[in-house]
DNA sequence: TTATGGATTAGCT
DNA sequence: GCTAATCCATAAA
């Protein structure tokens, strides 16, 4: 039994809260192949409130979803699988449960996870860090005062390009890794915890299909990117 | 508190 | 060349 958890909405107050053991990490259970064989909207509903964990050596790395987006390949204008198979988004019609890294900006990787189907997949945005919070603000090149609040922690995973610094997530590292698989250090795991209310907003950053409510976040969580978007 | 521009590179036209 | 599924520093209000 994963130790209780309070709903991230109402009493993540202190850095204390949400906060996992070791043992609350090796207990979770890896979500399965079939978790990603179903379409990208159903999958970014259900990734809310599960766990991405890194394992580097001995060092465990782990962050709650509280935000993703769904792209839907070859029928959405959005996606970067519109256009049909490239040589960069080749993973995204291959398997499901694979990771999709991409560099954007010339300055950040963005990590996704295919989905069913010809290149429908989902794009992580914002992660609540729960384990290994120092080596993530250290990533990401931060300096955490001794009792961080919120302000702070948000600033190590609230946003796509945060989470793979914080998580030290690469294309040149990552990009194919099997995330329904530790045995690739990079996957994703259920501890039991339930999201309360799911928002639909439209995508963030796109300009093709905008209307469409496509991205989800856990309601009032304050680790959720952006501002006032909710 | 909100707005704006720079950084920096892969991929596509 | 131009744009991009972003982030950050700085400026304005």
């Amino acid at each position: 039994m994963p130790r209780r958890i309070f709903p991230i909405s109402e009493s993540n107050t202190g850095s204390a809260f949400n906060q996992l053991t070791s043992a609350d990490v090796r207990r979770t259970a890896i979500l399965p192949r079939e978790f990603f064989n179903r379409d990208a909207v159903t999958v970014a509903r259900e990734l809310l409130g599960k766990l991405l964990i890194r394992r580097e050596g001995r060092q465990l790395l782990a962050g709650r979803i509280v935000e993703d987006e769904a792209y839907l390949g070859r029928d959405d204008p959005a996606a970067h699988a519109y256009a049909g198979r490239t040589p960069r988004n080749f993973v995204l019609f291959g398997p499901p449960g694979h990771a999709y890294v991409y560099f954007i900006y010339g300055n950040h990787y963005c990590l996704n996870v295919s989905c069913l189907g010809q290149g429908e997949g989902v794009l992580f945005r914002a992660m609540q860090p729960v384990f290994g919070i120092e080596a993530m603000a250290r990533a990401r090149g931060l300096d955490l005062p001794p009792l961080p609040g919120i302000a702070q922690l948000r600033m190590i995973a609230s946003g796509p390009g945060r989470m793979s610094q914080a998580l030290r997530i690469t294309r040149e590292r990552d990009n194919n890794k099997d995330l329904a698989s530790s045995a690739s250090g990079l996957w994703l795991a259920d501890d039991g915890f339930r999201p309360g209310q799911i928002l639909a907003t439209r995508r963030i950053g796109i300009s093709k299909a905008v209307e469409r409510p496509l991205r989800f976040a856990v309601a009032g969580n304050p680790y959720v990117s952006g501002k006032r978007i909710q």
